[in-house]
DNA sequence: GTACTGATACTCT
DNA sequence: GAGTATCAGTACT
């Protein structure tokens, strides 16, 4: 597997929305001890502003949500229900709240270790999911806050741009599900929902 | 195939 | 104390 380069910091200065467009064919990346795991991100949520009632940052700034008020490319990592953990980037610049979840990966490559790690021998369930994905690339709080163009988890460049895009309504959430948010390759197998 | 439920722990009020 | 950006399993049609 060829790997282009790392998206840069400015590739996430730019409002959630269009990052999280831009994600999809990218290749999220991440170096382990038990070696490489790495997929087509195929799946995306965006979520941020202060107009979007289903962002953890709509209220206020509170020590948790402290990290989409920061400056763009880092990771925010929040569990949820107690014990999934979601994998967000924060976008656009420091002081503006805004962040991509990355719901739904297409494996590239360490399918081994994602089999083990999700006890499943299904290609298909090992990353449609948020939680699912966390858990096969080993995403777990330790990199919140850290940033994801530099170190172990990285998101590479790719010229995975043969596909159309799909535009729908974000999942799980009860406020602003109305909002047209959720991007996701069509046709792709790897997609969490249709 | 769809519908409902329970598990679980952390954050903010 | 209430709510949560989920998933897997079970019970149905």
């Amino acid at each position: 597997m060829n790997y282009k380069k790392v998206l840069s910091r400015e590739f996430y200065n730019r409002p959630a929305k269009v990052v999280a467009r831009e994600f999809l064919g990218k290749i999220l990346f991440h170096r382990t001890k038990r070696g490489i795991i790495s997929g087509y991100i195929v799946e995306t949520e965006s979520y941020g502003g202060r107009d979007d009632p289903a962002s953890h940052a709509y209220k206020k700034i509170t020590p948790r949500n402290s990290v989409m008020f920061g400056p763009p490319g880092y990771a925010y990592v929040y569990l949820c229900y107690g014990f999934y953990n979601l994998f967000n980037v924060v976008t656009q610049e420091e002081g503006v709240p805004s962040a991509v979840l990355i719901r739904a990966v297409e494996p590239i490559e360490g399918l081994d270790i994602m089999k083990k790690n999700r006890k499943t021998d299904n290609i298909y369930c090992l990353s449609n999911g948020p939680g699912k994905l966390t858990q096969a690339f080993m995403i777990g709080q330790s990199y919140n806050k850290e940033p994801v163009f530099k170190k172990g988890l990285l998101i590479f460049d790719s010229n995975n741009t043969g596909f159309k895009i799909v535009r729908k309504k974000r999942i799980g959430i009860k406020l602003g599900a109305e909002k047209l948010l959720r991007f996701y390759i069509k046709g792709n197998k790897f997609v969490s929902q249709k």
